[in-house]
DNA sequence: TGCACATATATGCAATTACATATAAATGTC
DNA sequence: GACATTTATATGTAATTGCATATATGTGCA
């Protein structure tokens, strides 16, 4: 574990964080240009259609969509305020609250899925092999932290 | 160049995105408890250090670091307001300008370097293997926008 | 030359985000 | 079982960002 960083760490790096924020932007891009809300948004919307009609708390949102505390607070506020989400009391902890998708929102993220899907065929997964994907997936798994199953 | 997204390569964007997010925000937590200001102000001073003391006009940057037209222009503000950088008029194109850095923005930008890397370090480096990195600054390099030298 | 269009930068205003802190319930300690 | 500590969520306020548009200069062309 040295303290310095060699040129090759530093670029992989540069490229990592300019190739996410490229792609990320295009997909923000692609979807509010169709008047759909951006990705994170998104992201609770499938989080919350994998588990429907179960619910998440907050904070298992939180870990998995690395969002911060305060901001998904927010979000999730705005969500239920316009129908795609519902929030209930949570039985077995008085602090907490259960989030859980409508069927609004499960109408919404399948409008948004192909919009979502296209940009992602055409920035990211035409501009690399297979092979390379799976290398690429196997060498972050490794750098992000853990999302309990 | 099909239509349909592969488990594998989705999975790849997820670990993308997710790892990139992951140590962005570590640099800044890093960076902002020891009250210096974000990454993209960071960003800024290294790109114009590197052609000190030359200058690069706003549409220059904008390009190397993928930041929207509006916000760069603020960044920009921001910072000659706290005096880590001046601008200048151009003399060979009367609607732009050109900003270069300052010794007080060299200096801070010293100051910030070491907490960036050490995270950098912890968070990425120390994750990775010398070839797997080499081999994501290649595979990524293909996705991202070419910054012309 | 004059005019339509493109490019470079800035800005008013609304929405979102950051930061600090609040509230309230759980948990551990004695 | 009262109190300190920790965990879960929310919120007031300031800073930043997004969006639409403004301003000003450059460029191509009839």
């Amino acid at each position: 574990m040295s303290e310095k960083l060699t040129e090759q760490v530093e670029e992989a790096w540069v490229n990592l964080f300019r190739a996410s924020q490229h792609i990320h932007c295009a997909i923000e891009r692609a979807l509010k240009g169709k008047g759909f809300p951006g990705l994170d948004w998104y992201d609770v919307l499938r989080e919350l259609k994998r588990v429907a009609p179960a619910d998440l708390r907050p904070f298992e949102l939180q870990e998995k969509l690395l969002v911060k505390q305060y901001n998904l607070s927010r979000l999730l506020a705005r969500m239920v305020a316009v129908g795609v989400l519902e929030k209930r009391v949570c039985p077995e902890d008085g602090r907490g609250y259960g989030f859980f998708i409508t069927d609004d929102g499960i109408e919404q993220q399948q409008a948004m899925w192909p919009i979502y899907q296209s940009v992602l065929v055409s920035e990211f997964a035409s501009k690399i092999a297979p092979d390379d994907a799976d290398a690429l997936a196997a060498t972050l798994r490794k750098m992000t932290p853990k999302v309990g199953e």
